[in-house]
DNA sequence: GTCTATAAGATGATAGAC
DNA sequence: GTCTATCATCTTATAGAC
C-alpha cells in the first residue's frame, strides 16, 4: 500500500494525462488519490509543489526508459525511426504529451517553468548522447552542434504530439514526414566517397 | 470606438498571450476590455465560444502576415533563416504562443481543438506553398512530401517557442541549430552535377 | 445591448480536533 | 498524519430591470 505522498504524485500525473494543466486542481487530484483534500497542502505546501514534485518524478522515469531506447541507435535514420516508435508507445506512456501541458503552464508560472527545464534538460541530455555519436559516424560530423540540435529534436517532438493531439490526421501526415527523413539521411549518408567529401568540404568552408 | 464584440475577442487575444489558457476567465476577459462580464455570454454563449471567436480572428490576421513573409523564400535556407526572424518577432507578436497554448487545451478540450486545427491548417496552408516551392529548385526534388514536411515544421516551430518561454537559453541554443541546418542546407544544394545525380538517384531508388 | 444582482458551485488554503 | 469544517474568493452562467 503506497503512502499518501505518492499516491497524491501518481495521481497527479495521471490527472495531467487525462485532462490536462486546466484540469488540475487540489480537490480533484486528491479525490483520484482517494486522500483527503489538505493533505495535498499539508504534504507539499501548495498545488503547484504537488505538480513539479509529481512531474520531476515523471520524467525521471520516462529518462530513464528512454535511455534503453536510445542504446542501440547508430544512424541518423535510426534515430528518426525510434522517434516514429515513441510516438506509437506515446499514446500508452503520455510521457510527452504531459511535458507538453507542463510546458504550456511554464510559460506564464515561474515555478511550473523551472520544473519544466528540469524535465527538458534530462531528455535533451539522454538525446544529446544518441545525436553526437550519430554525428560522428555521419557526413555531417563537420556539423558539430549536438547539443543545439538535440534540443531542437527534443522540442520538435513536443510540438508534434501536441499537434497530433488536437489533429490526428495532421498528426499523422506530420509524422510520417520523419520516415522519410530518415530515407533521406541514408540517401546522404550512402553517397560515394566522392560526393562525401564534397559535401563535408562545403560545410567546413561555410563556417561551423 | 470598437464595439463590445471586438473589444471582447482583443482581450481575450490579449490574456491568452500574457496569462496562457489557465489564466482566461470571463471575469478577466471583461474586465481587461473594460466590459460588462455578462456580454460575454450574451455575444458569445460560453467563455469556450468566446475563446474560439478569438483565436480563430488571431489565427487569419497572422495567416495573411505569414503569407508575405514567406512571398521571397526561394531556398531551403532562406526559409530557415525566416523561421529565425519570425522568432525574434514573436517576442512582440506572440502569435506562435497563443497558437501553443490553444493547442495545449485542445489536448482535453473538444471546442479548442477544433480552434487549433482551424489555426494549424491556415498556417500549414501557408508554409506548404513555400515548401513545395523550395523542394522543386533542390536536390530534393526527389521528396515530394511537402504537406507532412510543412506540417513537421509548423510543429516544431511551435514546440521551439514553448521550449523558449521556460528555458530561453536552451531555446537559443535550439534555435541557432536553425542556421546551422540553413548551411547545411546550402551545402547540399551547392553540390556539382555529379553528386547531385548521386543523391536523387539514391532517393528515387529508396522509394519516394 | 447593457446593466445589476444573484444563483450554484469550485477554488486554494487554513484552523483546530483527533 | 489525517480528518472536518470553514473562509474568502473565484468560477460560469442566468434572470430581469432599463
Amino acid at each position: 500500500m503506497p503512502d499518501t505522498r505518492t499516491k497524491l504524485i501518481d495521481a497527479t500525473i495521471d490527472v495531467l494525462r487525462t485532462d490536462g494543466i486546466t484540469g488540475v486542481s487540489a480537490r480533484v487530484v486528491a479525490a483520484r488519490a482517494q486522500v483527503n483534500q489538505a493533505l495535498v497542502f499539508y504534504h507539499f505546501g501548495t498545488l503547484t509543489g504537488l505538480i513539479d514534485a509529481a512531474t520531476r518524478h515523471a520524467v525521471d522515469a520516462s529518462a530513464d526508459h528512454y535511455r534503453s531506447a536510445f542504446a542501440e541507435v547508430g544512424s541518423l535514420s535510426a534515430l528518426l525511426n525510434v522517434g516514429r516508435q515513441l510516438h506509437e508507445a506515446e499514446q500508452a506512456s503520455g510521457n510527452v504529451a504531459l511535458m507538453a501541458q507542463l510546458m504550456a503552464g511554464g510559460q506564464h508560472d515561474p515555478a511550473l517553468a523551472a520544473a519544466a527545464r528540469y524535465g527538458m534538460d534530462r531528455w535533451t541530455a539522454e538525446i544529446e548522447t544518441v545525436v553526437a555519436r550519430v554525428l560522428r559516424t555521419s557526413v555531417l560530423s563537420g556539423f558539430a552542434d549536438a547539443p543545439g540540435l538535440a534540443r531542437t529534436v527534443c522540442a520538435s517532438f513536443i510540438g508534434l504530439e501536441l499537434y497530433d493531439g488536437v489533429d490526428p490526421a495532421g498528426g499523422a501526415t506530420a509524422l510520417e514526414t520523419l520516415t522519410h527523413l530518415a530515407v533521406l539521411a541514408d540517401a546522404i549518408d550512402g553517397l560515394g566517397p566522392v560526393a562525401r567529401r564534397a559535401v563535408t568540404a562545403r560545410l567546413k568552408t561555410a563556417g561551423r
